[in-house]
DNA sequence: CATATAGGTAAGTCATGGCTTACGAAATAA
DNA sequence: TTATTTCGTAAGCCATGACTTACCTATATG
């Protein structure tokens, strides 16, 4: 439920780049708009939209907002694609015995 | 590789809903449409976004177009989360073991 | 042939959203 | 306290893209 929001979120090239940049591990904003072609408020906005989806969470450390993979919401897309992959075999199962004379 | 396009691909509210329609099983052009609140050429152009992100694959059948599911496709999205969800993994684990005493 | 069916394409409209700069707030440092 | 760092938020700009209607092509059917 709720795939909406995190196929939005992954759908803008430069906020899936702050999302993969977080792969190498937990990561405060400046680090994260560091190498990015866009302002330090922009990476602050995706990150918002990234945490609203469930695909980031964040944590304080004094100044420092240190953000990281959410790992629950990445296996709900994960779960998402082994059943729609499942049932794209099956669907074509179906179509191949349909079409038997 | 090319998960750009098919990321924004499924974006879309219309789109996915084709998309997801065709777990059904193969279908025309009119049937994926019925039930949707657009027009009929929307779905076009949202089968064509689909097409060419290697989603879902077309077949000519006299004056009507078969459109499937394309598993190849879908795949690289399901393994593209299936390694995500690794990566996230270990780096907690190598956040957690950074933050050991 | 003429007509109907099925669907792709062009062009234009309009809202969404990704970006910027400017500013504000909270925690540390001097 | 004052300054500095780190970051979020507000407001506005502008391109993108999700729609629409109008039109065209191609296949079947009378």
């Amino acid at each position: 439920m709720a795939y909406e929001i995190k196929f939005e979120a992954l759908a803008a090239p430069t906020r899936r780049a702050v999302f993969e940049k977080l792969r190498a591990g937990p990561m405060a904003v400046n680090a994260l708009a560091e190498g990015l072609p866009v302002s330090r408020p922009a990476i602050s906005q995706h990150l918002k939209v990234l945490k609203d989806a469930g695909l980031v969470s964040e944590r304080r450390d004094g100044v420092k907002r240190i953000y990281s993979l959410d790992t629950q919401g990445i296996s709900e897309l994960r779960d998402y694609f082994d059943r729609f992959w499942d049932e794209a075999l099956e669907a074509y199962q179906r179509s191949l015995e349909a079409s038997d004379a």
